[in-house]
DNA sequence: CTTAGGG
DNA sequence: CCCTAAG
C-alpha cells in the first residue's frame, strides 16, 4: 500500500500511449499519461520474474503447437496456452480479415517474400508461421547460451547466458520501425508495445532514438534471424513525430502492429522513458563495466572498459546554451552471471533464476560512476571542464560503470548525485544489496538494511519501502523471491530510465510538494470567489494570489473544490487545518450563489 | 493559455 | 496536486 503510494510518484511523467480509440479527441492527444496503479505493478513484477519464461522452443514453428513450459503459470495460474489461442486468434482476426495483412507483413517481416511459398493461405497461419520462426525461436530460445546484447537504460548490456526476459529482442523493434519507414525526420520516436501482461495490464512505451539506435545494433550482432542486418543507422520512424497519434492511419498501423506483439504474451518486455529530445547516439563507443562488488573494484579485468570510449552522439538537453559536451554511453556491460541450479530443475526455473540474477543486479539502486582515463571520478560536484571532459576532447577516455549505491565510492551524495536513481520525494527507504560474486561462485543477493534519508520535501511522507525477503545463496532462490514486491527502484531500472535525466532535466517533472492552504489563504481565496464567481480563476489568481508564486489557478479552483467540499462534509470528517465554520458558510454561499448566476460579470454576491 | 473535471 | 480534454 505504502509501496503504491511511492511507486506512483516514482512513475510520475511516463507516459502510456493509449490504444488509439476513434473516441480520441480531434485534437489528436493521443496519449494518456498514467501511472501504474498497484495492479499494473504487481503484473509488472510478476512479469519481470516469469517474462520469457513460457515459451518453449517449437519445433513445428506452428503457432497452434506452440509448447508451453509452463502452464498454467505457476505464479499467476493464468493459462498461458489460453491465453496464446485467444491472442492468436485475435491477431488473425484483426490482421488477416480487416485486410491489415499485407502492408504489416511486408514491413514487419521482409523475409516473408521469400518464403510465400511456404504460405498457406491468408487467413491462416501463414504469417503467423513466420512470425514466430522470426520472433520467437530464434531470438527467445535459440540464443539463451549466447552472449546477449540487452538495452537497459537505453543503453545495451551484454548478458551472459541470460535468459529471455524483461528485454525485447532488438530485431522486434526493428521491424517494428520499418513498419513506418516513410518517416521524415531523423529523430522521431517509434512507438513501442508492449504485451498483455497476464491479468490483462497492458503496457506501452515510447522507444527514443537511442533504444532504437542500441537495438539496432543488437539485431545485427544477434544476426542469427537476421532481417535488418543491413539496417541503415537511421532507423525509419513512425511519421508521426510526436508521441500523439492523430492520424488514423497511423494508429490503425499501431493497433495492428500491437497485435501482431501480442502474439507473445509473456516474451519481452521493456519500459521507454519517452523524451522526444532525446537522439541519436550513433557511432558511439562509450562502454562501461559493471560494478556490482562492494569493492570499488570489479574482480576481474575483463571488465575494464574498453578502450574504445568515445565521444560522439548526442545529448539532448535543449535548455542550456553552454557549451555541451554531448555524450552517448552505447552499453553498459554486466558481468557474467553464474547460476547455481540443480540439475532437476526445469529450464523454466532456469531462466527465472537467470531473469533473478539479472533483475537483481539492474533493480539494485545502481550508481553511475564515471572513470576518466581509468580513474575514478569521485568529485561530483565538479563541473565537467574541470574534469577534463570537454567537448573538443574527443579522444579522452570516459567510461561509465554501474554499480549498487552503496559502494564506498560516494557515501555522502546521494542528495546531490545527479546520477541518483530515485527521485527525491521519498524520504525515506530500505534498501537491499546486491553482491554478486562475479565469474566464481554464484550469484548472491544478500540483505543489508541501512536507511537513507533523501531530500526530505514533504512532511508525513514516510514511505517505507518493502524490501526482499532474506534471501540466501543456498536454495531455493529461484521461484519465491522475484516476486517479492521489489521496490520503485526496480521498475524504474527496468523501465530504462536513463540516469541524466532524473534531476537537473526539465523534462522530469517531479510532483510538486504539497502545500496546505493557510486560513489566511482559504479567506482571500473566499473573498475573491465572492466577488469574481467560479470560473474566473485566472483573475481569482490575480487578485487575490498575484503574488503566490506557488499558487496556480488551477490550485485555486482545486482549492475551491475542495473547500466545498469540506463544507459540505461533516466537521468530524474535516482534516488538516481547520477552516472556521464561518469561512465554509461563505463557501457554500458564494458556491451556490455563482452556480446560480453563472458568474457571468462582475455581479457582486451577497 | 484557461477552464472544467476526473483521478 | 496531477493530468487532460476542450474551448
Amino acid at each position: 500500500m505504502v509501496l503504491q503510494k511511492r511507486l506512483n510518484y516514482g512513475f510520475n511523467g511516463y507516459q502510456v500511449p493509449v490504444i488509439p480509440r476513434a473516441s480520441r479527441s480531434a485534437r489528436g492527444r493521443g496519449t494518456i499519461k498514467k501511472k501504474p496503479d498497484n495492479n499494473q505493478i504487481q503484473a509488472f513484477e510478476m512479469l519481470a520474474s516469469v517474462a520469457g519464461n513460457f515459451l518453449q522452443k517449437n519445433e513445428s514453428s506452428d503457432p497452434k503447437n506452440v509448447v508451453f513450459v509452463e502452464d498454467p503459470c505457476s505464479f499467476c495460474g493464468t493459462n498461458i496456452k489460453d491465453k496464446y489461442e485467444d491472442e492468436r486468434r485475435s491477431f488473425m482476426r484483426d490482421s488477416f480479415d480487416h485486410g491489415a495483412c499485407s502492408e504489416i507483413a511486408s514491413a514487419f517481416v521482409p523475409s516473408m517474400q521469400g518464403k510465400h511459398d511456404n504460405h498457406r493461405g491468408m487467413g491462416d497461419s501463414s504469417f503467423l508461421d513466420n512470425h514466430l520462426e522470426g520472433q520467437g525461436q530464434n531470438v527467445l530460445e535459440r540464443e539463451d547460451e549466447r552472449i546477449k546484447r540487452r538495452s537497459v537504460n537505453g543503453k545495451t548490456i551484454h548478458i551472459k547466458g541470460c535468459s529471455d526476459g524483461l528485454i525485447e529482442p532488438c530485431h522486434k523493434v526493428s521491424k517494428h520501425c520499418s513498419l513506418a519507414n516513410n518517416a521524415e525526420k531523423p529523430s522521431l520516436e517509434c512507438r513501442k508495445h508492449l504485451d498483455s501482461f497476464p491479468n490483462g495490464f497492458t503496457s506501452r512505451k515510447l522507444v527514443n532514438r537511442d533504444d532504437d539506435e542500441n537495438l539496432v545494433r543488437c539485431t545485427q550482432l544477434n544476426s542469427k534471424n537476421n532481417n535488418t542486418s543491413g539496417a541503415p543507422p537511421d532507423m525509419p520512424k513512425l511519421k508521426d513525430a510526436s508521441p500523439i497519434m492523430s492520424d488514423e492511419n497511423n494508429s490503425r498501423d499501431i493497433f495492428e502492429f500491437e497485435n501482431l506483439q501480442r502474439m507473445y504474451p509473456f516474451k519481452k518486455r521493456k519500459f521507454f522513458n519517452q523524451n522526444s529530445s532525446s537522439t541519436s547516439d550513433r557511432g558511439s563507443q562509450c562502454q562501461g563495466m559493471f560494478d556490482s562488488s562492494d569493492t570499488t573494484r570489479v574482480n576481474g579485468t575483463n571488465h575494464a572498459i574498453e578502450e574504445s570510449s568515445s565521444i560522439v552522439g548526442q545529448q539532448a538537453h535543449s535548455g542550456s546554451r553552454a557549451c555541451n559536451v554531448k555524450l552517448s554511453i552505447k552499453s553498459f556491460k554486466v558481468p557474467e552471471l553464474f547460476i547455481d541450479i540443480p540439475e532437476t530443475a526445469t529450464i523454466g526455473s532456469l531462466k527465472r533464476t537467470v531473469m533473478e540474477a539479472v533483475t537483481t543486479i539492474l533493480g539494485d539502486e545502481l550508481h553511475v560512476g564515471i572513470l576518466l582515463q581509468g580513474k575514478k571520478v569521485r568529485d561530483d560536484s565538479k563541473t565537467l571542464i574541470q574534469t577534463g571532459i570537454s567537448q573538443d576532447d574527443k579522444r579522452h577516455r570516459l567510461g561509465f560503470m554501474l554499480e549498487p549505491r552503496h559502494t564506498p565510492i560516494s557515501p555522502t551524495s546521494y542528495n546531490d548525485d545527479p546520477c541518483f536513481l530515485t527521485t527525491s520525494s521519498r524520504k525515506k527507504l530500505s534498501r537491499q544489496s546486491t553482491s554478486l560474486t562475479l565469474q566464481q561462485g554464484t550469484y548472491n543477493v544478500s540483505k543489508e538494511r541501512s536507511m537513507i534519508k533523501i531530500e526530505s520535501c514533504a512532511k508525513g511522507d514516510l514511505n517505507i519501502v518493502s524490501s526482499l525477503e532474506d534471501t540466501s545463496t543456498n536454495n531455493n532462490m529461484s521461484k519465491c523471491r522475484a516476486l517479492v514486491a521489489v521496490p520503485a527502484i526496480n521498475m524504474e531500472a527496468l523501465a530504462v530510465v536513463p540516469f541524466w535525466r532524473k534531476s537537473g532535466n526539465p523534462d522530469f517533472a517531479q510532483r510538486r510538494i504539497r502545500r496546505p492552504f493557510s486560513v489566511l489563504e482559504v479567506e482571500a481565496l473566499v473573498q475573491a470567489v465572492e466577488k469574481l464567481g467560479t470560473g474566473r480563476w485566472r483573475d481569482v489568481k490575480q487578485r487575490a494570489f498575484d503574488h503566490a508564486k506557488h499558487r496556480t489557478y488551477v490550485d485555486l479552483k482545486d482549492k475551491w473544490k475542495t473547500l466545498v467540499h469540506t463544507a459540505r462534509i461533516s466537521p468530524q470528517q474535516r482534516r488538516g487545518e481547520p477552516v472556521p465554520q464561518e469561512l465554509l458558510d461563505r463557501v457554500l454561499a458564494a458556491h451556490a450563489y455563482w452556480s446560480q448566476h453563472q458568474c457571468k460579470h462582475q455581479l457582486k454576491p451577497l
